[in-house]
DNA sequence: AGGTTGACCTGGACGC
DNA sequence: TGCGTCCAGGTCAACC
């Protein structure tokens, strides 16, 4: 499900409840779609590790680990350039808990790390569309794509030019910009006016100007709303969001506009359930 | 190479 | 109540 707004809330909501925390046992289901890395590798990398942050990037959360210095320690010399990240990705229906160790284990649980405090950090995926890894690359995980909340609308216009797939799936190729799926798609192009079927390319300054703005003040507002929540959505304390009332096209069909009064369209785009307003989107 | 489609999963909603 | 069908916030491999 989540998107970028989503992804955010519950990166800021884990980091705000496990920062400074060490890491002391992990376990996972064994289901081998799950994990991107070898299930080993992901308990070596965090294992005894302390949490230094938990921060989004694109749709996934990076939770930063550092190993303390240990004097008698062998490896000492290789911890202190330890570059370890824990990455999360919540597909569809992941969900990343932060509960007391007592509390039951849900259905779909596929992974467990235990922290020094008693608490555990749970990663829960129904439709198991969400993916775990490490990363030990000294730069890091820098994500597929280019950052939306912060991009110039220079760079923004610049990412669609010469392409003809259509606006809208231009928007959900991560590799293009990351972190928008398709309730934001759908939103910022209602807001900026623009039909979604319209080539990436063909879009004038001013309309790539307002998509920038549109976007950008969508996100903006989703996050500060702690995001959608559309079915079973929650942040890391298990908390809504409340952005799914601000929706003026996504999860509408068959309504009519917010602004117009006209009856919202329907159609697939790139693959997905994509609606539209045919009045106010030229 | 860029663009499009279907497969991957489970569960909830809806119709009969 | 129960069964079948359709749909879902995302990727990615395989095709055209």
């Amino acid at each position: 499900m989540p998107e970028l707004p989503e992804v955010e809330t519950v990166a800021n909501g884990v980091n705000e409840r496990v920062r400074g925390q060490r890491i002391v046992r992990v376990w996972t289901s064994g289901k081998p779609q799950t994990f991107k890395s070898p299930e080993s590798e992901i308990a070596e990398v965090l294992t005894g590790a302390t949490i230094e942050g938990v921060r989004r990037v694109g749709k996934s959360i990076v939770m930063d680990l550092g190993r303390g210095k240990k004097k008698q320690d062998l490896r000492s010399a290789q911890d202190d350039n330890f570059h370890g990240q824990f990455l999360v990705h919540l597909g569809m229906t992941g969900r990343l808990l932060v509960t007391p160790a007592e509390v039951p284990m849900a259905a779909h649980t596929h992974a467990v790390l235990s922290l020094a405090d008693g608490r555990e950090v749970r990663f829960v995926d129904p439709r198991r569309f969400g993916r775990l890894s490490v990363v030990t690359d000294e730069g890091g995980y820098a994500g597929p794509g280019v950052e939306p909340t912060t991009v110039g609308v220079e760079e923004f216009s610049g990412l669609f030019k010469g392409r003809k797939i259509a606006i809208k799936a231009a928007l959900l190729n991560q590799s293009i910009l990351h972190g928008v799926g398709n309730i934001y798609a759908d939103e910022s192009l209602f807001r900026a006016g623009i039909r979604p079927t319209k080539p990436a390319g063909k879009l004038t300054k001013a309309e790539l100007a307002k998509l920038h703005k549109a976007l950008q003040q969508v996100l903006a507002k989703a996050i500060k709303l702690g995001g959608s929540s559309v079915s079973d959505y929650v942040d890391a304390a298990g908390v809504k969001g409340f952005f799914q009332l601000e929706h003026k096209v996504y999860g509408r069909a068959g309504e009519v506009c917010k602004d117009c009064a006209t009856a919202l369209k329907k159609i697939v785009v790139g693959g997905r359930t994509t609606v539209y307003c045919p009045r106010c989107q030229k």
